[in-house]
DNA sequence: TGCGATGTTCGACAAACGACGAACGTAGCT
DNA sequence: AGCTACGTTCGTCGTTTGTCGAACATCGCA
């Protein structure tokens, strides 16, 4: 009876109060896992599988994991459609000015940054600094 | 070359505008590397081996690496000792509020925590928050 | 009832990660 | 010179990570 409402688990996600700073600074040090974010910052939500990222389906479903467990973002079933959203209140009660200040670092990361493929961008640095 | 100068290899340190952020929140995304850098916060440089961690140096120093080559940290040698320093002014440059802002949420992340010692906030195994 | 679309789970794999001990090099003692 | 303190580098070990393909489950539609 039961089975006809919920046949797939339910995804889990962190109460507001149990997200965890290390888990969600993981979650955002990922570039696949970051664009997702990002696309989620400009619309209230949105299904898996319309993201801009050129993974396989299975990957991309891991990275919603690492998302949704993590606590960055939220996901509702509709359907046989699975639409994420990001935490946005509950982050900033959790962590206050965190995303915000993510985002907008991540804008300066990348200036001519296009919204996916650079997953390869991240080659290691020269040397050119001194102790300050 | 001048090899009476310099003896050891001179760390290498990212320029400011090299910073890459996802460098930056791996570096923060371990429980060891924050300690570091939340004592760092509070003292202008520090000696390697002074931080309250309690890993082997061999560990400490990798960790050292990761934090000085993602541009969290500069290192300045003095006779035998490394001290340590935050580049928050780099950083303040590169990722504006950044820092701050994920120090202002360590201090949420664990409410009642020391300045050190709980390195085992973070035990492996035994997941945090699974949200059933 | 079958089919296509949408996602998840499973198993596998290479690479990276964090940890350690051992060995090494430098600096400052005694 | 010998010794100790400090920190790095190297090799190793076990775990985690990101990726994929294959298989499975659910829903909507013909």
């Amino acid at each position: 009876m039961a089975r006809s409402t919920r046949r797939r688990p339910a995804p889990a996600h962190p109460a507001t109060e149990e997200i965890d700073l290390y888990d969600v600074l993981h979650a955002l040090s990922d570039p696949t896992r970051m664009t997702i974010v990002r696309v989620l910052r400009t619309e209230p939500e949105r299904a898996c599988g319309t993201f801009p990222v050129d993974v396989a389906p299975s990957t991309l479903s891991h990275h919603f994991k690492v998302l949704r467990e993590s606590g960055v973002i939220s996901q509702r079933e509709e359907a046989n459609r699975r639409f994420s959203a990001l935490r946005t209140v509950d982050l900033e009660r959790r962590f206050p000015g965190l995303l915000d200040t993510v985002l907008a670092a991540l804008a300066r990361n990348e200036p001519g940054g296009g919204p996916a493929g650079e997953e390869s961008g991240h080659e290691p640095g020269s040397d050119k600094a001194r102790h300050g």
